[in-house]
DNA sequence: ACTCTACCGGAGGCCCACCTCCGCTTCAAC
DNA sequence: GTTGAAGCGGAGGTGGGCCTCCGGTAGAGT
C-alpha cells in the first residue's frame, strides 16, 4: 500500500530538465510562483515570478510555455503531498484521520484557492487531481463514515468542497477560523445520543 | 421599526443623477457591472461593460470615476436589499427568521463574491455595508440563540463568514450546494436531545 | 420655441503585461 | 581541454485595457 500511485504522479515533475542549472531553475520558478500565486492570486505578473526566481522571462517561458502549465504544476505538487499524507495517516482512528488529513487540506486550500479557481473544470491536469485525491481521500471518509463516525447522506465530495469553500474566506484571524471550521465539522459528524 | 435606516443607505443612491437620461444610463451601467462582475469575476473590462449598458466609456467614467466606485456601488446596493429582507421576516419564528435571511444573503454571495473580495477591508463603503448587515441580520441572530436554537458559542461573524464561504465555492449542482449548506447549518443549531 | 447647460460618446494616447527571438553562457560528455 | 548542444536572459514588438478630452446632443426651465 506505500507504493500505491495516483494519476497526478506521471503528470507532475515529468518535465523536471535534468541538467543541473536547468533543474535549479525549474524549482526556483515553481516556488516563486506558489509565492506569488498565494500573495497576488492567479493575476500574478509572470514577469515577476521571474524575477522572484532570478531567473529570465525566456527561462520561465521555456519551461512553462503557458500561465496554465504554471499552474497545474504548482497544483499537482501540493496534490501530491495531500496523497502522500493519506497513506500516512491510514493507520490512525478512522475519525482522527480524516480530521488530520481534511486539517492538512484544509491548510492547502488557504494559498491554493487562486489556482484552483484559475484551472477550475476546464483542464485534464486538474481533472487528474480530482481523481487523485479522492484515491488518497476517499478511503478516510468511507471508513469514518462505515464506523458511524461521519452522517450516511453525505459523500466525500461535499466534504472537499464544504471545507476549500470555508477556508478560502478571509477571516479575522486563525482562530476564528478555526471555529467555524469546527462548528462546520460538528455538523459532518454524527450526533450521538447523549445518554450512550 | 420600519423606517429604520441602515449606514448604507444614504451612501448608495446618493450619486444618482436627476436628468431623466442620466439616470437612465446610471441604472443601466450599475445592471451591466452586475452581470459582467458575476460573470467575469473583479477584473471584468469597463468597456465591455459600458458596450453592454449601451453607452460610452466617457458616460461609465463621469458616473464611477474609478473602478473601486462601481465596486462599491454595486454591493452597497444589494446589502440594502438584505437589509429590507431582515425587517420583512422580523415575526416570523427565531430559526425560521434567520434561515430564511440566510439563504437569501447565500443567493446573493454566490454572485457578490468577486466584488467582495475585490473591496475587501481598504473601502469605508465596505465598512458601512458590513455595520449595516450586522445591524440588519444580527438581530435575528441574537433572537435565535436566545431561544435555544443556535448554539452559544458562535458569532454572528462567524456564521456570515461560514455561509459566504461555502456559497462562493463551485458546486456539481444546486442540489449539492444546498446538502453542504445544510449540513454546515446542522452544526450551528444546538442538538436537541433526541428524547424531548 | 429657445436657450443654455448638463450630459453623451468614442477616438486616441498611455501604460503594462505578454511572449518571441537570438546572441551569449554553461554544462557535461569525451 | 575541447566541443557542441542545451540552456540562459532580456530587448523589443504586440495587444488590450485604462482613462482623458472635447465637439456634438438632448433634457429642462422659461
Amino acid at each position: 500500500m506505500t507504493t500505491q500511485s495516483f494519476p497526478v504522479t506521471e503528470l507532475v515533475a515529468a518535465r523536471r530538465p535534468t541538467r543541473k542549472d536547468a533543474a535549479r531553475n525549474y524549482d526556483a520558478l515553481l516556488d516563486a510562483a506558489r509565492e506569488a500565486f498565494a500573495e497576488h492570486g492567479a493575476e500574478a505578473a509572470l514577469e515577476d515570478i521571474a524575477r522572484r526566481a532570478g531567473v529570465g522571462i525566456g527561462t520561465l517561458y521555456r519551461n512553462f510555455p503557458t500561465r496554465r502549465h504554471l499552474f497545474e504544476t504548482v497544483y499537482a505538487d501540493e496534490v501530491n503531498a495531500l496523497c502522500r499524507l493519506a497513506l500516512e495517516v491510514a493507520d490512525r482512528e478512522p475519525w482522527e484521520a480524516l480530521a488530520v488529513w481534511l486539517d492538512r487540506f484544509a491548510g492547502y486550500m488557504v494559498t491554493k484557492r487562486a489556482v484552483r479557481e484559475a484551472l477550475d473544470g476546464e483542464s485534464e491536469v486538474f481533472a487528474a487531481c480530482r481523481e487523485s485525491m479522492f484515491a488518497a481521500g476517499g478511503p478516510l471518509f468511507t471508513r469514518a463514515q462505515e464506523a458511524g463516525e461521519v452522517r450516511p447522506d453525505m459523500e466525500f465530495g461535499d466534504l472537499l468542497r464544504m471545507v476549500s469553500g470555508i477556508m478560502a474566506t478571509a477571516f479575522e484571524d486563525d482562530a476564528q477560523r478555526d471555529r467555524v471550521l469546527g462548528i462546520a465539522l460538528d455538523g459532518v459528524r454524527v450526533r450521538k445520543d447523549p445518554g450512550a
